[in-house]
DNA sequence: GTACAACTTCAACCTCGGTTCAAGTCAAGG
DNA sequence: CCTTGACTTGAACCGAGGTTGAAGTTGTAC
């Protein structure tokens, strides 16, 4: 009943489960004052980070570059407008490339429909050399360079 | 050097590690002969069922997924031509789906920005309650309904 | 006929974003 | 004081899509 929130409050909220809530502080997103039973109490302003660290995730960046956004705030932890603002207009340039990347993919396709380039000659899709190969999981698509014709099957 | 590829040469011509080929028959996605000494032999169309494979996983479709479509087709286990323009379709159709929900998202991160939507009041980007919470982990996105005003922050 | 690369299997391990469990402690109402 | 529910920890587990390693076999080039 103070100004703080326990991890409970927080969580409905927040829309997330506790087990999230003390992931994230593990992974330092968020952090938490403890009570004198060791119990964690969170300023408001958490509601806010948490926030943010969710819609961040709906755009699709991973924790760890959710986490090296909100380390680098200049002052101290909890986004201010500003930085939110800042962030968001980030996101927003990472969300119209993989809008690109999506419609580059839906071309290649109608191609390949149009061509029945089943004969693998010269289709994006079909050109494995082609594929972002580097960096884990992320959604990665392929791009150009048709490779000159081989003997195919 | 006769017309079946050993796993090191699929594994090349395909673009995928060797371990991901066996990966792949254990799940039902290609299938090999065997020589007499226990090693594996691939028709060189499995090169082409690879593809398909890779290029469905770049539209997001998971293995199990990918399995169901080869599984149904109707005349055995590689993919014709036809078959693949029929699969090139559907998947386009996801991609335009998967395009749309972005457009969206990109829509509402701009609102957020214009209208200092820290406040968290009618942000469609901080409701939680709103945001797809089942089924498994693939890309999901938030939409409208915006909550009435509370207490924020 | 022998060296060596490429192959075999099985099991264990990896990342990511958490969830679930067990065993125990704290906080608040009656 | 006592009960009850919310909290604490650490460790184990999930699923997806593989990779890595050990120990042994095959295939081929010289």
């Amino acid at each position: 009943m103070d100004d703080h929130l326990t991890i409970g409050e927080l969580a409905e909220r927040a829309g997330v489960a506790t087990s999230a809530l003390r992931y994230y502080e593990r992974r330092g997103l968020i952090t938490s004052t403890r009570t004198s039973g060791n119990q964690r109490r969170y300023e408001r302003s958490t509601l806010r980070t948490v926030s943010v660290i969710r819609a961040a995730q709906e755009v699709g960046l991973s924790l760890d570059e959710i986490g090296s956004a909100l380390a680098s705030l200049p002052g101290g932890r909890t986004p201010t407008k500003a930085d939110w603002s800042k962030m968001a207009r980030g996101w927003r340039t990472e969300i119209d490339r993989r809008i690109e990347e999506l419609e580059a993919l839906r071309d290649d396709l109608g191609d390949c429909i149009g061509c029945g380039c089943l004969s693998l000659r010269s289709c994006a899709l079909f050109n494995p050399d082609d594929r972002a190969r580097s960096g884990g999981s992320g959604a990665r698509y392929l791009l150009g360079d048709p490779r000159p014709a081989q003997s195919d099957d």
